[in-house]
RNA sequence: GGGCGAAUAGCUCAGUGGUAGAGCGCCUGUCUUACAAACAGGUGGCCGGGGGUUCAAAUCCCUCUUCGCCCACCA
């Protein structure tokens, strides 16, 4: 077998998976098995994978990898997102390079470029995937603008429209300047800032004085039209009613009294801008006030403003209101105001509130929200971890209506048409057509338009797991898809998409599949930098998924990942230094492991032929007791794995690996090939590797087909050409043996106290070793392993016996060990003496610990009796071994 | 302003009532016929602070501090 001594996965890895897509392993159809399906979260078609996707597609390569060896009919379902805003944003970008904007270009050109924009990088991330090692139904790749999924998309807004969930409002929305679009409150990010707040002097008309308003935002004030005082607020008590002269504007406008004018805040009296600020528009909504629009869709003051000020940017008129209201004395004070600001989740530009018309889709209330309520509350939708269920209820019960319409370019234009001649602002003039022709039909007439509008990304996004199955096709084939893969098994994202896109699958598997989408809701970490901050672009603290992959293969990269993914709310991932990353090292490391104890065991099994009794019924202590191990590992795995604890799952495997498999198993078997017990060795050390080798495969699919199909009678004997199809081992795949690793413990503990004295005492080469076992047990057990202890102490030979006096003492509790002594100088015999003196001193510290509890009557009293006894027998085994140890510095003087 | 998570060896993390573990790092040896990306041995921690419950607390409760995440229309 000629393999070399490094693994290098970067020669396989590519070629393996083409072996993979060749054989068309991952594709699915209904079949008589159960199904286990996973939609996968469409990444945005913007970019490059990023560690968080890395992380989210391990985790579901990994966890359907499983299921499929478990027997299930797996369906991973891959997709890419157009993702509206995001996907405009990074075009736009692009073309402001060539010093153009979109609005340059006009719609149809811009569409274009997004398209083109699609077409490179929609791949790329496919690509990407695939060298992660991700075993998806690639058929069935979906893209949310494919033809059938846009027919999703229009069914389920014309039911909703139908149904009258669909209105146009007037409200204040989310506005970013930048985009030039409305956004939802779920896209906003909020940010504390350091801010002022101003206080500014409103006088009363008749000239009887003034009152002073405080606020953050005083460029606003030119479209105020109205103050208000709390009611209760005595100060004010004389006053409401009257009428302020609006400083700089010199418009008219009332104090008036409304609940929200907070008494404590300020000076109690509030600016009331009904069309740029919420609150203001539901108070001038109580008190029939005018609403005007200050601030325009690009983020300048408008023509309403005043002559001074429209057409100066929202920032450049606060200086310039500021420093009027100062010149003209109505500015009474400016206090630093810590305030949060929101800024577009995209493009980092300020909110503004802004009044406008927007589509809006109910949703309190609502059924489809009652049964996404109650699919979480009565655990039809499992949250893991469950902490989440209470995160999704707590806003599920507070929703408010989704406002849907986008004033973007790309994305699905909404279905909605009037006359050409019909009022925009009245939702009468609209009828809901897929359409022109429909439109032209239901409107009467042949002079319409489509609004310019397209739906929220997220609006798309909703429909995943049903859309992507094929619904609303009636075909024989979606039929037979939705029946045997709705609902889905399980949903891995991270916690940010909670809301956006987790909730409103739900939703709308609710209203329109009349199911949950999904059994469980996996919120899986999020990816942060070792500092604790989050990864982006800006900061510059990324790490590349490609770069680790390149670095140190895919293999090494998943089980880094895997190996934090458990429950927890972060994972810290380290940058990669001078060509080097620390986590993904160590699981290189562990790769390379597998790799270098595979070509021994291969060595070894050359021409093996495994017996047609697939499980070894070995008599040897080492042989039952790896075997053992291999069960105790099978059934950690198993657990991990189907918990959501893959962290558990990876570090389970690696322990048992290279603790139990290589450090004892493997080094143990090396002298047994030879000898009369060179058969059941065999046939044990193939079974152990090939089932580890299936335990593996889902974290790391690469190196373990590599192997496995090295591997003498693997395939004949699983009846299968690829690891990814053989049975997953599960607890009972082998005997637990508790006797053997009971005496397996002594095997290790002799031949550790052997190396210990060897190594303290600079011993080179092998020698004897003596060991006087305390009873007739240890005695059988170590004489029918007195071979391989010898062999792994490097200590020849192991005699049963007191050894001489004056040899080096290590006491166990299973008897004591001597390693002779040669010729010391004063200066080693000092040495040892100060090795023993430490001992001595920690065996008595250990005894205090001990002696406090055995000599505490309420301890003996109250605690349980194997805890009593266990306390008790090991303060006579380090009394014991004291003695020894004191016996020991007296013999050395 | 609410909610949540985290704090354990220099670093990254395990450890949910019985006197602390792993990997990396560091120190000593070793090219021992799978692997120096390795092997053997060792060093290293009043488990963030304070209180409480208990015979017994890293672990359960309270509180404080620090860091982070999510949510939030107080000018």
């Amino acid at each position: 077998m000629e393999l070399p001594t490094r693994y290098e996965p970067q020669a396989t890895e590519e070629a393996i998976y083409k072996t993979w897509l060749d054989a068309d392993c991952f594709r699915s159809t209904p079949d008589d098995r159960p199904a286990y399906c996973i939609t996968v979260p469409p990444p945005n078609v913007t970019g490059a994978l990023h560690l968080g996707h890395a992380l989210n597609h391990t985790i579901m390569d990994a966890l359907g990898r499983r299921k499929r060896m478990l027997g299930f009919n797996t369906l991973v379902l891959p997709g890419t997102d157009h993702a509206g805003i995001a996907t405009q944003s990074v075009v736009e970008r692009q073309i402001a390079g060539e010093g153009i904007s979109r609005h340059d270009l006009g719609r149809e050109k811009f569409v274009e470029r997004v398209w083109q924009w699609k077409g490179e990088y929609g791949d790329r991330i496919v690509r990407q995937l695939q060298r992660l090692g991700c075993g998806y139904d690639w058929h069935r790749l979906r893209f949310t603008m494919d033809e059938p999924y846009v027919d999703a998309i229009l069914t389920v807004f014309e039911r909703l429209y139908d149904q009258g969930y669909i209105y146009l409002g007037k409200r204040i929305v989310n506005w970013c300047p930048f985009h030039r679009t409305a956004i939802s409150d779920i896209e906003v990010e909020h940010t504390d800032e350091n801010g002022s707040l101003y206080h500014i002097r409103y006088p009363f008309t008749d000239g009887s004085g003034s009152v002073t308003v405080a606020t953050t935002r005083p460029e606003t004030m030119l479209g105020d039209t109205a103050v208000a005082v709390n009611p209760g607020d005595a100060r004010y008590s004389g006053l409401i009613g009257k009428t302020l002269a609006l400083p700089l504007v010199g418009r008219e406008i009332p104090l008036i009294a409304d609940d929200f004018a907070q008494p404590e805040f300020g000076t109690g009296a509030v600016k009331v801008t009904p069309a740029h600020d919420p609150n203001d528009f539901e108070c001038g909504l109580r008190h029939d006030l005018p609403q005007i629009i200050v601030i325009g869709e690009d983020g300048a003051m408008t023509e309403a403003a005043g002559a001074a000020y429209a057409g100066l940017d929202r920032d450049e008129a606060r200086k310039r209101v500021l420093a009027d209201l100062e010149a003209q004395g109505f500015l009474v004070k400016t206090e630093a105001h810590a305030k949060t600001v929101g800024r577009c989740d995209r493009c980092k530009t300020v909110i503004e509130p802004l009044l406008s018309e927007q589509w809006f889709c109910r949703m309190a209330g609502t059924p489809m929200v009652e049964k996404a309520i109650a699919d979480a509350r009565d655990e039809r939708v499992r949250f893991v971890p469950g902490r989440y269920r209470d995160i999704y209820l707590r806003w599920m019960e507070n929703l408010r209506d989704w406002p849907i319409s986008r004033q973007l370019w790309w994305g699905h234009r909404m279905p909605l048409w009037r006359m050409t001649d019909g009022d925009p602002k009245a939702q009468e003039s609209y009828v809901c057509a897929r359409d022109r022709a429909q439109a032209e039909a239901k409107l009467g007439s042949a002079d319409v338009v489509q609004v310019d509008d397209v739906l929220d990304t997220w609006f798309s996004s909703a429909l995943w797991p049903f859309a992507t199955l094929g619904w609303p096709s009636e075909s024989e084939e979606t039929k037979r898809d939705l029946a045997y893969y709705y609902p889905t098994d399980a949903l891995f994202t991270a916690q940010e998409i909670l809301y956006l896109w987790v909730a409103r699958m739900i939703m709308t598997g609710e209203e329109f599949m009349g199911d949950k989408p999904f059994d469980d809701v996996y919120i899986h970490a999020t990816i942060l930098d070792e500092k604790g901050a989050r990864m982006s672009k800006s900061a510059g603290n990324g790490v590349d998924p490609v770069d680790l992959i390149e670095l140190y293969g895919a293999d090494a990269t998943r089980f880094a990942l895997a190996r934090e993914a458990g429950q927890r709310q972060d994972i810290r991932v380290k940058p990669i230094r001078e060509g080097r990353q620390e986590q993904v090292e160590q699981a290189r490391n562990f790769a390379n492991k597998i790799w270098n104890a595979s070509r021994f065991a291969l060595m070894n099994l050359e021409g093996y032929e495994p017996p047609a009794a697939d499980a070894p019924t070995p008599t040897a202590l080492a042989d039952r007791w790896i075997l053992s191990r291999l069960d105790a590992a099978a059934e950690a795995v198993n657990a991990g794995m189907d918990s959501y604890n893959l962290d558990d799952a990876a570090r389970a495997l690696y322990e048992f690996f290279w603790d139990d498999f290589c450090d004892w198993y493997i080094e143990a078997a090396k002298p047994r090939f030879q000898g009369e017990e060179a058969a059941q060795a065999k046939h044990v050390l193939w079974f152990t590797l090939e089932r580890t080798l299936r335990l593996l495969h889902p974290i790391m699919p690469y190196i373990t087909e590599a192997i496995w199909q090295n591997l003498p009678g693997a395939k004949e004997r699983a009846g299968v050409d690829h690891l990814m199809f053989a049975a997953y081992p599960e607890k009972g795949i082998a005997a637990r043996d508790p006797r053997a690793e009971a005496d397996w413990a002594l095997v290790q503990e002799v031949t550790r106290a052997i190396r210990t004295l060897r190594a303290e005492n600079n011993l080179k080469g092998a020698g004897e070793a003596f060991f006087a076992p305390s009873d007739d047990a240890a005695r059988a057990t170590a004489g029918a392993n007195a071979d391989i202890i010898a062999f792994l102490a490097r200590a020849q030979p192991l005699t049963f016996a007191a050894g001489p006096e004056d040899g080096f003492l290590a006491p166990t509790r299973f008897g004591d060990v001597r390693v002779p002594r040669p010729e010391v100088s004063a200066e080693e015999v000092a040495q040892e003496r100060a090795r023993i003196e430490k001992d001595i001193a920690k065996i008595d510290k250990d005894l205090a610990g001990l002696n406090v509890r055995l000599e505490n009557p309420q301890f003996v009293a109250s605690a349980p009796a194997p805890v009593v006894e266990k306390a008790r027998a090991q303060a006579s085994e380090l009394n014991e071994k004291r003695a020894k140890l004191e016996e020991r510095l007296k013999q050395i003087g």
